[in-house]
DNA sequence: ATGTGC
């Protein structure tokens, strides 16, 4: 694998054997990844109907089949395949950003009482129930048409929320026939649940802001305290991941593709294997942003019955999600798995009043570090997407070995950020020492003119799933 | 990521 810098933030990863385009990295030398990752960013350009580049995101690191932090769009007309591995087990995985009516100053006076009652009202490790009992299945499959949409129609939130979703708060074409009896049972009862690994639940402070007009557009301003909520879409994206990809694997011979990672399993995104999964992840993305909102309501009821405060929604992204995108007149299907949108001023996806400023980007750092706030610019690099995180650098394995979450903890309340935890094991696996330096990856991500920064967030206290 | 692996 031959690997070569084209400019201070860009590497081109030659094409070679049966890569059908080059790869094309997006990092400082010293953020580039381990081999692994970059191999995997190769073995994504063999995928057929693959354009321009296989690209990775400066977060980029190893994952299942594709590499988390990586970009590939297939065009549907050339044959072009959508993998479910090209938007990984977590569908839908993404962040909400609130911004509250208190500052810092006001805040930590009550800081431990807030704490206390988000660690009540947050469910959160695997497999326990969520905040909204659904009344049976035909609920559940309401919730996956309408996601965030049918949650504020049931009295979750406010119809000005959605102005402030991704996608106005539900994809469209969720086809629920393609969503397996065990998925929607894993389903039935996680809707508003962190779950665990990196998901967490954080009360922050604008600690810093770069653009005023943008930040002021977004409802944000220095000193403000703000809620983060990183999570996904449970137990049923991830079963309707496992599912999709044992049909893909089966499939693959009848359509004659060939990959060099069985992980990689794909079908065109024109067949009844493609346009299944679609249907089925689309479900799954309705189900991810219900999730988060019901998790802001339950930020919500905290933040008033403590601090008599509100909470307005910034904004609600996804960072695991393939997208039908039209690029330069083609229809592409374009993954992003540990990757988010990031639309230019004026694109036509965007609401009317965050127009001039460019689509709004939250990027959660780790525990104990800055997490970002920024937005998308003009040129349309890897079809306008940015990175989505740190990014690890240590397996759980290895994390977990290194320090004891007891001690985590400690260190962490040294600094003043108050932590409620799920489990010890868990909290050492999500050790800011595992990660890259978020701070490096947003000035690569700035660097290679994928984004621009609007705010920088710290930590006051973290739930953590 | 995951009722955490066949």
């Amino acid at each position: 694998m031959k690997v070569v810098e084209e400019t201070p933030y860009r590497f081109r990863v030659e094409r070679e054997g049966s890569m059908r385009v080059p790869g094309v990295v997006f990092a400082s030398r010293r953020l580039l990844p381990e081999d692994q990752a970059l191999r995997q960013v190769a073995n994504v350009a063999t995928l057929p109907g693959i354009v321009g580049a296989s690209y990775g995101m400066p977060d980029l690191h190893w994952g299942y089949g594709f590499p988390i932090g990586g970009v590939a769009a297939t065009d549907i007309a050339e044959g072009g395949v959508v993998s479910p591995g090209g938007v990984g087990f977590d569908i839908s995985c993404g962040v909400r950003l609130l911004a509250a009516s208190v500052d810092r100053d006001e805040l930590r006076p009550r800081l431990e009482a807030l704490m206390d009652h988000l660690d009540r009202g947050v469910p959160r490790g695997t497999g326990r129930g969520g905040v909204w009992r659904l009344s049976g299945r035909s609920e559940l499959e309401k919730l996956l048409h309408g996601g965030a949409a049918y949650a504020v129609e049931q009295g979750h939130g406010v119809p000005r929320d959605l102005a402030r979703c991704e996608d106005y708060g539900a994809v469209a074409d969720a086809d629920v026939a393609q969503v397996s009896a065990k998925a929607m049972d894993r389903g039935q009862d996680q809707v508003g649940s962190l779950g665990s690994g990196n998901h967490f639940l954080e009360v922050q402070a604008v600690d810093e802001v770069y653009d005023e007009a943008t930040a002021a557009a977004f409802g944000l301003r220095t000193g403000q305290v703000c809620v983060m909520i990183h999570c996904g879409s449970r137990g049923l994206g991830h079963q309707i991941c496992t599912d999709h990809v044992r049909v893909m694997e089966k499939a693959m011979p009848r359509y004659g593709i060939q990959v060099p990672d069985r992980q990689l399993a794909c079908a065109p995104v024109d067949s009844p294997e493609g346009r299944s999964y679609l249907g089925a992840m689309a479900a799954a993305a309705n189900y991810g942003r219900a999730n988060r909102q019901l998790l802001g309501q339950a930020a919500r009821r905290a933040f008033a019955d403590v601090l008599g405060a509100e909470l307005d929604l910034v904004y609600d992204i996804s960072h695991n999600l393939a997208k039908i995108e039209e690029h330069d007149g083609r229809r592409l299907c374009v993954h992003r798995k540990g990757a988010t949108r990031a639309l230019p001023p004026h694109h036509p996806d965007l609401p009317e009043d965050l127009a001039p400023y460019g689509q709004p980007v939250l990027i959660p750092g780790t525990m104990g570090t800055a997490s970002y706030v920024l937005a998308g610019v003009p040129g349309g690099q890897a079809f306008h997407s940015t990175c989505h995180g740190a990014g690890r650098t240590q397996s759980r394995h290895q994390a977990a070995r290194s320090i004891d979450g007891r001690t985590l903890r400690d260190q962490l309340q040294a600094k003043g950020i108050a932590v409620r935890g799920a489990t010890w094991r868990g909290l050492a696996e999500e050790t800011p020492t595992a990660y890259k330096d978020v701070d490096a990856v947003i000035e690569a991500s700035v660097g290679a003119g994928l984004c621009r920064k609007v705010a920088r967030l710290v930590p006051l206290g973290v739930v953590k799933g």
